[in-house]
DNA sequence: CCTCAAATAGAAACTATTTCTGTTTATTAT
DNA sequence: ATAATAAACAGAAATAGTTTCTATTTGAGG
């Protein structure tokens, strides 16, 4: 947790009692979730809470590097931890159709490449959909 | 348009003029649309058309291999003419940002790949996003 | 032509997200 | 400690994109 407090703070944000389990959420649930799981686990924690703060928070996260947007094919938003947090260094995810957790893919094709068929490449998105080791063998 | 033709007799499509229509948009513009660009086009054509349609048209084009699905991060949904049409290969695209065209990419380096971290990968998606060699000239 | 499944318009519903306003809270400086 | 300040917040309302529903029309095949 020390690792995310600094990371906040360097983005000027500060710790507060959501944000701090929002995080949590994450890191003990190693998996993506959407704003509206993250606010259905909040309410379980605080009475009040709105869900516009938990999208600005999300989106705030973001910003400072500790959560990661993961596009998947349905209207919702999706959030991961990122574990770039720990060095930063370019990579994609891979996530469990089945249980929803999301790793790492290290090596990418596009990488750094400037040129692409005479596009000056901006940015790109690489989204890689599976059925993880555990949910294999269950 | 006669390849659409048997594209869509293959799906059990029939060949209606608003669908006629809006392939046209696609061949001819070389760019990827959303349902509300496409809607706007149609209805400079025909008085009465509905929006519900156009969404249906377009995922029918999908299905029948004619358009395909380009993921951007906005909203909206993007369809582009899927040049896949010519012979079944499995590609991606990158995309102009500045004057949304097309164009494939027919090398992928996730292929085939039946395994990655372990996961049995089930789907893929990429997506590249630049700036064509006509507006980079200016 | 006739038939019938497929396509359609238009209205209404729906869903995820964003904006807005006034209040509360965490940090920082006294 | 206390005060000042900017950030975070809840809740209501608005928005945008998409989907569903129902009744009507249309195109392809016989
Ligand atoms: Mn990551
Ligand atoms: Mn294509
Ligand atoms: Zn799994
Ligand atoms: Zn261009």
């Amino acid at each position: 947790m020390q690792l995310y407090l600094e990371k906040l703070k360097e983005g000027g944000l500060k710790l507060t009692p959501r944000r701090q389990a929002i995080i949590e959420f994450f890191v003990d649930g190693k998996s993506h979730l959407t704003p509206e799981e993250v606010w259905k686990k909040l309410k379980k924690r605080f009475d009040r809470c709105g869900l516009p703060s938990v999208y600005r928070n999300l989106e705030s996260l973001v910003k400072c590097g500790i959560l990661t947007k993961i596009q998947q094919f349905d209207r919702k938003k999706h959030y991961g931890l990122c574990s770039a947090v720990h060095g930063d260094y370019h990579h994609h995810h891979i996530t469990c159709i089945e249980c929803g957790k999301v790793d790492e893919i290290k090596d990418c094709a596009i990488g750094d490449a400037k040129k692409i068929k005479g596009y000056k490449v901006v940015s790109h998105f690489i989204q890689v959909n599976g059925i993880c080791a555990d949910c294999s063998r269950g």
